[in-house]
DNA sequence: GTTAGGG
DNA sequence: CCCTAAC
């Protein structure tokens, strides 16, 4: 699924159009092709805005596009992906492309068409496109589609930087199927960024960019920001960024507004080498590449790759739409599975090789502290279905900047290379989803693959995240060493191991009466804490809501009480966080209340003398007991076949509410 | 790896 | 929820 693409503009909404890509490689097939196209999945909000969807979301979908529509390719957001496609959210927030969700199909289907339609939509205006390059004429409002995968560019057009692109939507379609074309930075910003107001309205925060862009400094025909005063590098930094700096370190500043001009995320372990009115990047690719040698390599030893994206690139030059056009290329995404975790080592192994000065931790809290106050007013995003996906398989990177407060609490993180641990500034450490509405849901961590030292990390995050309440003081007294983000998908083994019985699963964003409460809402608030033996401990509650306590009951009535792991998987496939023992522990409890309850049903009292506990609807706790005193009867091991030990009784109940 | 039970 | 003994 890394498939793919780039389709990118600048303001101006100009495309260039390489040729659409319409091959159906698998997602999971991430073979490179020539002139993809990606299709970033976002999800609207109520306010409208555009949130980038989580690798769950996506995939959520995935299979479906795959399925449905064998063109389209829904890349999870890697950082790469420059196009977003909104699928269109129920009301009641969910995508509504759920397969298991029998109703949705209707939806399905106008989705499919609508992005089919887009595709026609793009077509055209590559069409169109062409024809303009053809004539010379850099009309500000053609496709730009690179051809490369995942090259962004940085468009100078009369001197002006416009590598913030702007949101754009086609509005015949904008209701439910948002089309964006934008570079990365511009995609990012737009979706990912709610306080910049981003992705409301056509008329983006991208204008306040574009007024502001400073010219850069040309000379010989290249583009040197090494040429620029410290005062002149504020200023680019500011309008870049939008916010003021300090820092006085030029080699710091250039590098964050070279990470803006090329959306990169990296380039402080990259090279730049400006040549014929281009930024082009450099990359070491492997541990073995040596930044200063690399750093005098010109365009004309760029690997394979670059050398066909830098082509591309001179080409759209010589067709004259700008001859300031700067270019950055960066290096096409690593299909690895793994890629997140590669390009980390990447980084790594680049930063090790090139010695670049690490941004020292001032520069890292200073960036903590602004970007914390630009996104600060984060709207908390339900993070649910992660089991849905074989999305694990995947490590999803975005450029730093993007990366978010929660992340960057932490100064750096370790990665392990080689044996050896590395530090890495959590800035280029980045977030794998969306940001999500509920701070306390930071991160959903892979439980089996965490290290001891990532398990502190996540201790850290959630000290980091406001929103929960519950984190133990010991916590914050604890120090951390170092925090991570876990790169790979929280999802535990076994979730991946049935992704057809998650995806049958009933939704579980779907919490009827009692549903989280605020902030609250995630799957993934999972933490651990030290115990005073040195092991990690989970440190998290989560409410039980009626509709995992329905699940759970449903589940004792058709496995049997003690069998949990087999509930667990049958019902409780999608919910992660509920372990087997979870289920046992609640069915504990819920044995209790049960049989604490008042003989007589009728006595309303029941649940509510509990003040402050939920109240769980007699009628399920009726059913509890019930359940409990057949099991008493009949030893859960011979109601293998649950409906023959659960008896008619059980049956007749069941339909009653269950 | 699960389950049961205590904390 | 966590921990752990017992299976």
């Amino acid at each position: 699924m890394e498939t793919v693409v780039g389709i990118e503009d600048n303001d101006d909404g100009k495309f260039e159009d390489s040729g659409l890509d319409r091959s159906s490689s698998a997602l999971s097939s991430p073979k490179q092709i020539s002139n993809p196209i990606v299709y970033k999945l976002v999800r609207v909000e109520g306010d409208g805005r555009l949130v980038p969807a989580t690798d769950d979301e996506v995939m959520e979908v995935g299979d479906f596009l795959e399925y449905e529509n064998s063109e389209m390719h829904v890349v999870a957001d890697t950082g790469q992906s420059l196009e977003c496609i909104s699928i269109e959210r129920s009301s009641s927030g969910k995508l509504r492309l759920e397969c298991s969700e029998g109703s949705t199909e209707a939806d399905l289907g106008k989705l499919n068409a609508k992005l089919q339609y887009i595709e026609q939509i793009l077509q055209k205006v590559k069409e169109e496109e062409k024809q303009r390059i053809s004539c010379g004429s850099p009309v500000h409002s053609h496709v730009n589609v690179d051809s490369q995968c995942s090259a962004d560019k940085c468009l100078v057009t009369d001197g002006k930087v416009q590598s913030e692109t702007p949101y754009q939507e086609i509005p015949s379609i904008a209701s439910s199927l948002n089309y964006t074309h934008s570079n990365q930075s511009g995609s990012m910003d737009q979706c990912s960024r709610p306080s910049e107001g981003v992705m409301e309205s056509g008329s983006s925060a991208s204008a306040v960019h574009s007024n502001l862009k400073p010219d850069l400094s040309m000379s010989d025909g290249e583009i040197c920001l090494d040429k620029l005063s410290i005062r002149e590098l504020h200023e680019l930094f500011k309008v870049t960024f939008g916010r003021e700096t300090t820092v006085k370190d030029k080699q710091w500043l250039k590098r964050r507004i070279a990470m803006s001009l090329t959306n990169s995320c990296d380039v402080s372990a990259t090279t730049f080498v400006i040549k014929d009115n281009k930024i082009v990047r450099k990359f070491v690719e492997e541990s073995s590449g040596n930044m200063n040698v690399a750093s005098l390599i010109s365009s004309e030893n760029m690997t394979e790759e670059e050398d066909i994206n830098f082509k591309d690139s001179s080409a759209v030059n010589a067709c004259g739409i700008d001859d300031k056009q700067v270019v950055s290329e960066i290096r096409l995404r690593n299909q690895n599975t793994e890629y997140g975790l590669e390009d980390m080592t990447n980084q790594k192994e680049q930063r090790a090789a090139k010695r670049i000065r690490r941004p020292t931790k001032r520069y890292i809290e200073e960036l903590s502290e602004n970007e914390s106050k630009e996104h600060s007013p984060r709207l908390p995003v339900s993070n649910k279905n992660m089991e849905l996906g074989h999305v694990s398989s995947t490590s999803h990177v975005r450029p730093a900047r993007n990366t978010f407060s929660e992340v960057r609490t932490c100064g750096t993180r370790f990665a392990s290379l080689g044996g050896s641990d590395v530090e890495i500034p959590c800035v280029s450490w980045i977030r794998r989803s969306r940001p999500r509405k509920d701070m306390a849901s930071l991160m959903k961590f892979h439980p089996s693959a965490m290290s001891e030292t990532e398990k502190l990390s996540n201790k850290l995050i959630e000290h980091s995240s406001d929103a929960v309440g519950e984190i133990p003081d010991k916590v914050f007294k604890s120090r951390m060493p170092a925090t991570f983000h876990q790169p790979s998908s929280s999802e535990p083994e076994k979730e991946k191991q049935c992704p057809v019985i998650a995806t049958i699963e009933p939704r579980q964003e779907l919490r009827p009466k009692r549903a989280d409460p605020p902030g609250h809402t995630s799957d993934d608030n999972i933490v651990t804490v030290p115990t005073a033996k040195g092991g990690m401990r989970r440190k998290h509650h989560r409410a039980w809501t009626l509709v995992e306590v329905i699940k759970l009951v449903e589940g004792v009535s058709r496995c049997g009480a003690g069998r949990w792991s087999e509930i667990k998987r049958l019902s409780f496939a999608s919910y992660s966080y509920r372990t087997s023992v979870d289920l046992k522990d609640k069915w504990r409890n819920l044995l209790k209340a049960s049989f604490a309850m008042t003989p007589a049903p009728s006595d309303e009292g029941i649940n509510s003398r509990k003040h402050g506990t939920a109240p769980i609807p007699e009628k399920i706790l009726l059913r509890v007991r019930e359940l409990a005193e057949m099991n008493s009867q009949v030893p859960p091991n011979i109601s293998s076949n649950k409906v023959a030990a659960g008896g008619g009784s059980v049956h007749e109940d069941r339909s009653g509410y269950l």
